[in-house]
DNA sequence: TTGAAAGCGCTAACAA
DNA sequence: TTGTTAGCGCTTTCAA
């Protein structure tokens, strides 16, 4: 074993589960096991007889659906409610051709950054799906490999979907459209015909940018990720039509794009700095994060030598000094307003094709003049 | 409007998704609306009808249970093929008492550091799910809310669960065991009778902290988590194992538990280093990662004035120079390991009731002497 | 207000 | 090798 800039390999780390649950592996655990056996259900059959109805009544009663005596109703949810019985959702879910299930789609590769915004919007689409007694399947693709939602939609598993975001040319979008799946997404496609959610990122962006504009910084710079996400072509388009609006404003003005990763940024901070803008403007957190390191690195001050804002905020800036200003969103609502459509959609009641929600601006101490 | 400081408030914020949707809110987006429209599929009866056949040789030919006929089954192949015919598996689940679901059960709040884990697990996990034509649904735990678990199994949604992490007395185990549902867990709990897929942190401690000492560390401290966290025991336990057997080399060593936020953290790094502690140990890439914030606004030298090292590395821990020394480990095999521990024990084959998973110790130029 | 019967799309004895 | 029949657990006409 050698000790420093060595990574050492205590033990080996390269057999795969295939393997791994081989004899060889499975000897060397502890040799404890354990078995299951079955335990059956009680099903509507059994409450119709014990009570000497049909299943029909019973259904009636539990549904709520069609004309039942109110007695007849009362000893039945009397009677399961004692019996702890829950009708199966599968089950009946075959016989009304629906499954109750979403799916719920979502990056395989996504990173520290995007997965917290998934995770609040799952909260509330969670929220509103399983107020419909829906539950959610996730399906996950890796970049422009489909196939795992491609054995979704044949195996019939879910009667929808819910992407977490939309690429500029979706390949999954592609899919259910031909497929003819309801479907929401969360975000933006310039694909007509997709019902989308999302937050209006081109106002925000323009709102935030006039504000620091007409604060009195002169020389801006914007820096932004992949340009073939859609949010980032809306926000980009935000930021110039601020810069339009306010032409009188700016004097000099660098948008930066495809810019996602922690050599470029340091390097742009660098450029940006010697081009003496006032402020950067970051797209995302996660771009956010990057400056603000090369600064603590650097020794840049905050916002005396440099001023910085950033057009989506997460946990990941929370915990830097001076606060960040910052666009404001709530995934939460978003994910909410998204199953609802979806909801609504796929019991063939019209909705709306574009949804925008409400953003705040937060201003804080790393914009202050 | 108000600059500075102050957070300004540009658009309202309030409105719950169920006023969003009403009248007012909807008049004031797009108008354009989509309607949706059922289109119906094919049947294992179509296609028995149209080959001349019955559906149970259908059935067969699919399945590929039971004796056929080679050519009859190619007939069969080839016209679903051309027509694109995929049976249904809700409609097989019930035939089979079966849902071809298993549940994923993961805290509602997770923050940042938790989810790449996760997420991790469940790529994983969805490896070997849909290689055995499992689909995954999300139950998401709040605190001890477990509502949405308990939603899930009275529905029989699932034919099983894997749970993302424990609690020392978790209420999942408890409810899943007293309805008598197949579950493993990733991560351990003390809690005999339970499948447990879990990393073998005592060891993976005790190894890196022997390393350490063996380096020649004579006063170290360890900061820790959660100590309700099941995982936060097991490190302890793996430091405390290392110091006993390396007693003749240490001279002063302090535990800290329950100190995962960075109020506490920043405190205990300056008693830590007043104590004269030559290294301190994080038990988790959260808590590390703010030792390490800690330290750059303080101009803290890593490794010169204090070495740092970490439990557990993550994505988190990735942009900090020098690199960190710190256990990693591998989520994505976890989560496939687990996977088919709960398929094979569904499947009434015994398995045995712990596994431990393989770890590799990085050691980097935070503790290089 | 209730029930009988058919059916959702598939599997699994049991026969032939 | 193939087909007949009876489910899986529920809903939904249609009659009574």
């Amino acid at each position: 074993m050698t000790v420093g800039f060595v990574s050492v390999t205590h033990t080996i780390f390269v057999k795969k589960y295939q393997e791994r649950l081989g004899e060889d592996f499975m000897e060397s655990q502890q040799m404890e096991t354990m078995q299951y056996t079955e335990t059956d259900k009680i099903t509507i059959a059994d409450v119709a007889e014990a009570l000497g109805i049909s299943k029909t009544t019973v259904s009636r009663a539990i549904s709520g659906k069609g004309r039942i005596g109110a007695e007849t109703r009362k000893r039945v949810m009397d009677y399961i409610a004692e019996k702890n019985y829950h009708p199966s959702v599968v089950a009946k879910g075959l016989a009304q051709s629906k499954t109750y299930n979403i799916g719920w789609v979502m990056p395989g590769q996504s990173g520290m950054t995007d997965l917290p915004f998934f995770h609040r919007c799952l909260n509330g689409i969670n929220e509103v799906a399983s107020g419909a007694d829906y539950d959610l399947l996730i399906s996950m693709v890796y970049d422009n490999d489909v196939s795992q939602l491609a054995r979704v939609i044949r195996n019939h598993k879910v009667d929808g979907f819910i992407l977490g975001r939309t690429l500029v040319d979706d390949p999954c979008v592609r899919l259910l459209q031909e497929n003819d799946i309801p479907f929401v997404v969360i975000g933006s496609t310039p694909n007509e015909n997709v019902i989308q959610i999302d937050n209006d990122h081109v106002s925000a962006c323009r709102e935030l940018t006039s504000v620091l504009l007409m604060k009195g910084i002169q020389k801006i710079a914007l820096i932004g990720g992949d340009s073939n996400h859609v949010v980032n072509q809306t926000r980009k388009q935000g930021f110039e039509e601020a810069i339009r609006e306010c032409r009188h404003l700016v004097r000099d003005c660098w948008i930066y794009m495809d810019s996602d990763n922690e050599s470029t940024i340091d390097r742009l901070v660098d450029e940006i700095r010697r081009n003496g803008a006032e402020c950067i403007v970051c797209m995302d957190d996660k771009i956010c994060y990057h400056v603000l390191n090369k600064c603590n690195r650097d020794g840049i001050q905050i916002p005396g030598q440099i001023k910085i804002a950033s057009f989506y905020y997460s946990d990941l800036l929370k915990s830097f000094k001076p606060a960040i200003t910052a666009l404001e969103y709530d995934p939460k609502e978003l994910g909410a307003v998204a199953c609802k459509m979806l909801l609504d959609y796929m019991d063939g009641i019209p909705v709306k094709k574009k949804i925008f929600m409400n953003h705040q601006i937060a201003l804080k101490g790393s914009t202050q003049l």
